[in-house]
RNA sequence: GCGAAAAUAGCUCAGUUGGUAGAGCAUAACCUUGCCAAGGUUAGGGUCGCGGGUUCGAGUCCCGUUUUUCGCUCCA
């Protein structure tokens, strides 16, 4: 039996040759952790980005949508604890293989220059008792001095490397004074990295009148920061959600597992704000909402797990992941928090407006609670694509390889063939093809055998093969054969639109959800 | 980031002690067949991931580098 890993790696294959997913920029060796979506990809992507915003906006009267622009004003990074919680110098030990804070290990070094020093003061204190004057002993004690001016020469070394950000003249400290690495006890130091996950650039031409802003590493403060011009305009009323699906962007140091991981991503996001005190309750509706809405895709109930968090963030309490069963184990696909107030009440402090909601039902201003379920987008056409990935034996030890795609999210939902290239079967397949193409994506063959044609489109998913013989001629009637069961059934060409529209729609799946 | 492995045509791979880059599939054209892939003829496609070095000569040996996969680490 081949392992999940090889599985993995044939699912990686196969999005490549059926133009799902490419590496980015392939022909200059790619870029790390960064891919393209291919013609099909784009299509399935598309179709996910589609079931998931009619399941928010269309079944949830009270959840709008907006598209929130990736530049944001500065300080937003600010309010969200994004800068200040993530723009450390940091260095690896290569023997304990543990990360510190380059400034920290220094400071610590500091530090201990500082106690030599008190030690040799205390020293001196016992010796000469009442009359001694710690202040004179500092100054004048060649011990104390040749420390301090040790301490001092490392300081202002320190102080100039933070100060031009020098990462450089960072480990040249750790390396001159050798600091150890307090586990493994070596000097077997990494270089110095800044460990900022916000990906940066300037706005405006000008060299002095640029300002460093950020690409956005999540979608979710672009609601936030316009909760109040949707609750105004829209004349909204608590409790209400806005979903937003767009780019996000993280500098991981390291990311990898083909589209898991990625530095750029999308998130399909929905904030719902609610009344404090009642975000649990909604907190649990909407794990509930979101569970059927993966579950409705019909991969498998087993597949999904809840993972609750045990550590929070520092901006929720309550939180909770669905995870899915990839090839390579239970992965977090989505996670639903319980924000609190946190995000907010920090716009509010730093912006200085007041973004309280009045709620004229008990009469009160306040904050709103923020429920939040985020969902990785191209963690969710991964964990679609494994799934749906099925390699088959057939009779006469004949094999194929099926993609067993939810069919509403199919990229081609039906292909129209030809059964010869001659005869006027090409025209009548065109006709049938310029008819359909107004209601679903065709695609049209007519090249090599039958069979071969019915197992190119198994490979990229595609539902529905149409053929048209030479029967078809006489009585109108095609032949449709199924992608999952290969049968085949012959239906007049007058029903074909009806029936591949009703088989496409994403209607089914809507209704799984919204009934509980 | 550390460690290990890998990289030759769109895909899967072969390539001997270093001696003129190959196969199958796929793609395109034409012919043939016609309901579950792999009939015939022909064509296109590779400075062997990239850069150095050793050598008369490197896909092959050495060094560096990039990318990918796996383990560890990280993941607001």
């Amino acid at each position: 039996m081949a392992s999940q890993e090889d599985v993995f790696k044939k699912l990686i294959a196969h999005c490549k040759e059926y133009g799902f997913v490419f590496p980015s920029s392939e022909i200059y060796d790619g870029l790390s952790a960064v891919y393209d979506y291919g013609q099909n990809g784009v299509e399935l992507k598309n179709n996910i980005k589609k079931y998931w915003w009619d399941s928010m906006v269309l079944l949830n009267e009270n959840v709008v949508g907006i598209d929130a622009a990736i530049f944001m004003h500065p300080t937003t990074w600010k309010a969200s604890g994004h800068v200040d919680a993530f723009n450390d110098p940091l260095i690896d030990n290569k023997d304990s293989k543990k990360r510190y804070r380059a400034d920290v290990l220094i400071e610590e070094l500091l530090a201990k220059y500082d106690e030599k020093i008190e030690k040799e003061v205390e020293k001196a204190a016992k010796r000469f008792g009442e009359t001694f004057n710690a202040d004179l002993f500092k100054e004048t004690n060649p011990r104390v001095l040749e420390h301090q001016a040790k301490r001092d020469e490392i300081h202002t070394r320190f102080a100039k490397a933070l100060n031009d950000n020098n990462l450089d003249d960072l480990k040249q400290i750790i390396i001159d004074y050798e600091i150890v690495c307090p586990i493994s006890g070596t000097k077997n130091w990494t270089d110095v990295r800044q460990f900022n996950l916000m990906f940066s650039t300037e706005m405006g031409s000008t060299a002095d009148g640029s300002m460093k802003i950020y690409l956005r590493p999540e979608t979710a403060q672009g609601i936030f920061v316009n909760y109040l011009n949707v609750q105004k305009t829209g004349r909204m009323k608590i409790p209400f959600g806005i979903a937003q699906i767009g780019k996000a962007f993280r500098n991981e140091i390291v990311a990898r597992q083909f589209i898991f991981r990625m530095r750029e991503f999308e998130q399909m996001e929905m904030q719902f704000f609610v009344r404090p005190g009642e975000e649990m309750k909604w907190f649990e509706y909407w794990k509930q909402f979101r569970l059927r809405w993966h579950k409705a895709l019909g991969l498998g109930d087993q597949k999904y797990r809840f993972h609750d968090h045990d550590k929070l963030a520092h901006y929720a309490n309550a939180a909770t992941d669905i995870e899915f069963e990839l090839p390579f184990g239970f992965k977090e696909i989505e996670g639903i928090h319980s924000r609190t107030n946190f995000d907010l009440s920090s716009h509010e402090k730093y912006s200085g407006k007041n973004i309280k909601y009045f709620d004229p039902e008990i009469n009160e201003s306040y904050t709103p609670f923020v429920i939040e379920t985020s969902i990785g987008l191209d963690r969710t056409f991964l964990s679609i694509m494994a799934s749906s990935y099925c390699e088959e034996t057939l009779e006469g030890n004949d094999t194929r390889v099926v993609l067993k795609l939810p069919i509403a999210l199919a990229p081609v939902k039906a292909c129209i063939m030809p059964l010869v290239k001659k005869d006027g079967l090409p025209e009548k397949a065109r006709e049938i093809m310029d008819e359909l193409k107004f209601e679903f994506k065709c695609a049209y063959d007519e090249k090599d055998s039958i069979g071969k044609r019915y197992r190119r489109q198994d490979a990229i998913g595609t539902p529905f093969c149409i053929t048209i013989d030479h029967q078809t001629l006489e009585d109108n009637c095609v032949t449709i054969r199924h992608r999952d069961s290969m049968q085949q059934e012959r239906i007049g060409i007058d029903k074909l639109k009806s029936f591949i529209c009703d088989a496409v729609s994403m209607k089914k799946l809507l209704r799984s959800i919204a009934k509980q």
